[in-house]
DNA sequence: ATACCGATTTGATCCAGATCAATTCATTAT
DNA sequence: ATAATGAATTGATCTGGATCAAATCGGTAT
């Protein structure tokens, strides 16, 4: 691969403290390669032949079962997915497609195995990383247990609100059929929602959200620190 | 410690390939103990500090948000709970009740961090812990999100039946009201739903349930590999 | 055996959210 | 600009599952 694009991903917390040559060896055998919007990367099912990296754009995580589909998750630069399967030599319990123009790393699962073995630091690392993502998909569980649709759709953009400066606007990084299936419900109700919504201050344009009264918000959302903080 | 204990645990995936000193260092340091039934452990927020290990009994995973209460998961012998907050250092995202009189080993989770500091091996059972606790969870996330209610008690209950031997009857770890938190409804509609399910050879005997027809059943809960397989 | 207490079931009703249908809006291709 | 195509919204209706209420079952303590 390029050597210009070895530093945003040596800078990943998974890679950051591998010995230099397991890392160089790791990167010789990968591809760097940039995809079209909407193309499926992977199939849930599939062994796992490769982890993926995002480094530019945008990768949506998203399962099946009987006819239906639903949005598992939005991976964005840079970040990996589906190490878990990887590491499992399992198959992939979701798919994953682009939903922008993507640049993407793709390491041969073997590499990272082997490098898992041979590399002591690399190992801690991948624990620091399987910890983070098994307590994330906890949160996005209790999330949907423990909430209706409007408090998720609230709280959601609160967290989105936190990501993006807390300036009082957002901006979706999808479209809201997306975001829709994201939050577990269809799209009609995401728009009758953000109606619902629009009495505590927030204002939609388009894929840009305007959040005008944040303690009407949280006052409906009631935020919960052990769902809705995905840093911890 | 009590030395008879230590085989059992010793046992577990989690701590078969550590090192033999490392291993009596930390069951030096932890505490086996007898709780009576229906006793919480440890509460959601709270900091982690112990990890926790079921060796006799039943211990109920739950969270709270608002006034909802979910039930989690449940956790029996021999397994482990809450690792990935002990690695992390961080708060419980889980609480945890004793379902019936339980014996539990209790491991300061500074020696857990310790020892996966020290001993490579352990950090590598980590990993591989970790990552089927990852997945599981997405199988969870999936099966709500994708499922209703009925197809998630007919594929839970189909799924009881392969880990009980497969011979036409289950027995329920718990009682229904939790069966149904489980699963992510009401007592009530849990109980509607096995009537639902009379006509496809499902016969309630209290804790007790015959599966007289699992062609039936199966054609109704259309079992998915990627959900109900929790072994890969 | 009897009283008691919680779990379970059953019945009636309600409601959040899904579905179906039609319209409007936005973007892209011509 | 105009047509075409898909996304988003709006309206009408339906339904899975929740809620509320009451009855029944089962195990425990007296």
């Amino acid at each position: 691969m390029r050597h210009s694009d070895l530093p945003i991903v040596r800078e990943l917390s998974l890679f950051a403290n591998m010995a230099s040559d397991n890392f160089e060896a790791i990167m010789e055998a990968s591809y760097l390669q940039t995809f079209p919007a909407h193309v499926e990367l992977i199939r849930e099912g599939d062994p796992a032949d490769f982890l993926y990296i995002v480094v530019e754009g945008s990768v949506e995580l998203f399962a099946k079962s009987n006819g239906r589909e639903a949005t598992m998750g939005n991976v964005r630069p840079v970040g990996a997915f589906i190490l878990a399967a990887v590491l499992k030599d399992a198959v992939y319990l979701m798919s994953a497609r682009t939903s922008q123009r993507s640049k993407l790393l793709m390491i041969p699962s073997q590499n990272i195995r082997d490098a898992f073995e041979k590399d002591d630091a690399f190992a801690r690392s991948i624990v620091t990383q399987l910890a983070s993502s098994y307590r994330g998909m906890v949160k996005e569980y209790k999330d949907l247990k423990l909430r209706t649709a409007l408090e998720r759709l609230a709280n959601r953009l609160l967290r989105y609100h936190r990501h993006q400066g807390a300036n009082g606007s957002i901006e979706l990084h999808h479209d809201k059929r997306k975001l829709a299936s994201l939050l577990g419900m269809t799209p009609e109700n995401l728009s009758r929602a953000f109606n619902t919504l629009k009495p505590y201050g927030v204002q939609v344009d388009g894929t840009k959200i305007h959040l005008k009264d944040l303690p009407a918000l949280e006052s409906l959302a009631k935020p919960n620190e052990l769902i809705d903080n995905h840093q911890t």
